[in-house]
DNA sequence: ATGGTCGGTTACCGA
C-alpha cells in the first residue's frame, strides 16, 4: 500500500495536481491538510471516477483536513477525544480526521501554526499537541499513522537557517518537545531516514524563490505505531510536485508499506 | 525589523 500526506493548501484550487499526483505516483491513500473547502465544496466528480472515497472535514476556508482513498476508507471521525472544539466542529476548527484504510488507521493532522511565540494561538498549538498525544496513546497497539503538517521543525537541519528562525515558532523547546513526546511513546518518524537533511524538506515559503535555492523546512511528518512503521518498505518527499506554478508552498510525503 | 507571495467568505487576514 502507498500512503501520502500533503498540505495542498485549497483542494479547489488545486484539484488537477492532486489527480495528477495520485496517478503519477500510483497512491492508494492520501491524507490532505488545509484543504480551505466545506465539506460540501469538494471536487469530488474526477475523484471518484478514478475509484476513489472521499471523506472530509471542513467547516471554513481555513484548515480543513481530508482523506482520499481507494483501499476502502471506514470509521470516519472527526476530531480525537480531547481536542479543542470535538464534538462541536461550528466552533471553527476541523483539523483532524480518522479513517481507516487497508487495515491502516490514518490521522490526517493540521497542527496549529502558532503564529508568534506570544500569541495566543502558540498556547494553543501546545495544548492541541497535548491532547493528541493523550488521545494517540492507545492506538500504538494496532497500526496507526499521524500524517500531516505538524508545523514543528524537530532539528536545526530541519530548517534552512536556524538562525533566522532565533524568535520564531516551529523550533522553540516547548515545540519539539511537544514532537519529541510522540517519539518517546513509541511512535517513529518512519520518513527521516530515507530522505535526511536537506533533501528531506517539505515546505518552501512562496516568497523570494525559497523553493528554487532549497531555503525549505521539514514541518510534514509520517510517525507511525510500532505495527506500522515494521511494514514501511520506503519514503521520499515528491519534490518536482513543489516546482512550476500553482504549487502549494508543501511537498507531498509518500510512505510505502508491504502488504 | 521588514518584506516577499499565495488563497479565499478578498479590497483584508492567515500562512
Amino acid at each position: 500500500m502507498r500512503l501520502a500526506t500533503w498540505n495542498v493548501n485549497s483542494l479547489r484550487s488545486r484539484i488537477g495536481r492532486v489527480e495528477a499526483f495520485l496517478e503519477r505516483h500510483d497512491v492508494d491513500v492520501l491524507a490532505l491538510q488545509e484543504t480551505k473547502a466545506r465539506d460540501d465544496q469538494l471536487p469530488l466528480m474526477g475523484l471518484q471516477s478514478m475509484g476513489y472515497e472521499v471523506a472530509s472535514a471542513g467547516v471554513n476556508q481555513w484548515n480543513g483536513v481530508a482523506v482520499i482513498s481507494r483501499v476502502g476508507l471506514d470509521d470516519v471521525e472527526v476530531g480525537f477525544p480531547g481536542m479543542p472544539g470535538w464534538g462541536d466542529p461550528v466552533a471553527g476548527e476541523a483539523r483532524a480526521i480518522g479513517v481507516t484504510c487497508g487495515g491502516v488507521r490514518v490521522w490526517s493532522l493540521y497542527v496549529p501554526n502558532g503564529r508568534k511565540v506570544d500569541d495566543p494561538h502558540y498556547v494553543y498549538k501546545l495544548d492541541w499537541l497535548a491532547r493528541l498525544r493523550a488521545a494517540a496513546q492507545p492506538w500504538l497497539d494496532g497500526p496507526t499513522a499521524l500524517v500531516g503538517d505538524w508545523n514543528i521543525a524537530p532539528l536545526d537541519e530541519d530548517v534552512f537557517d536556524i538562525a533566522a528562525f532565533a524568535r520564531s515558532t516551529h523550533v522553540t523547546a516547548p515545540e519539539r518537545a511537544a514532537f519529541q513526546a510522540f517519539l518517546d511513546d513509541g511512535y517513529a518518524d518512519v520518513v527521516r531516514p530515507h530522505s535526511p537533511g536537506p533533501g528531506g524538506y517539505t515546505y518552501w515559503d512562496y516568497y523570494r524563490q525559497r523553493f528554487e535555492r532549497n531555503r525549505g523546512m521539514r514541518i510534514d511528518f509520517v510517525l507511525g505505531s510500532p505495527a506500522f512503521a515494521s511494514a514501511v518498505t520506503g519514503a521520499f518527499v515528491d519534490r518536482d510536485e513543489r516546482a512550476g506554478t500553482g504549487a502549494s508552498d508543501h511537498a507531498p510525503v509518500v510512505v510505502d508499506l508491504a502488504d
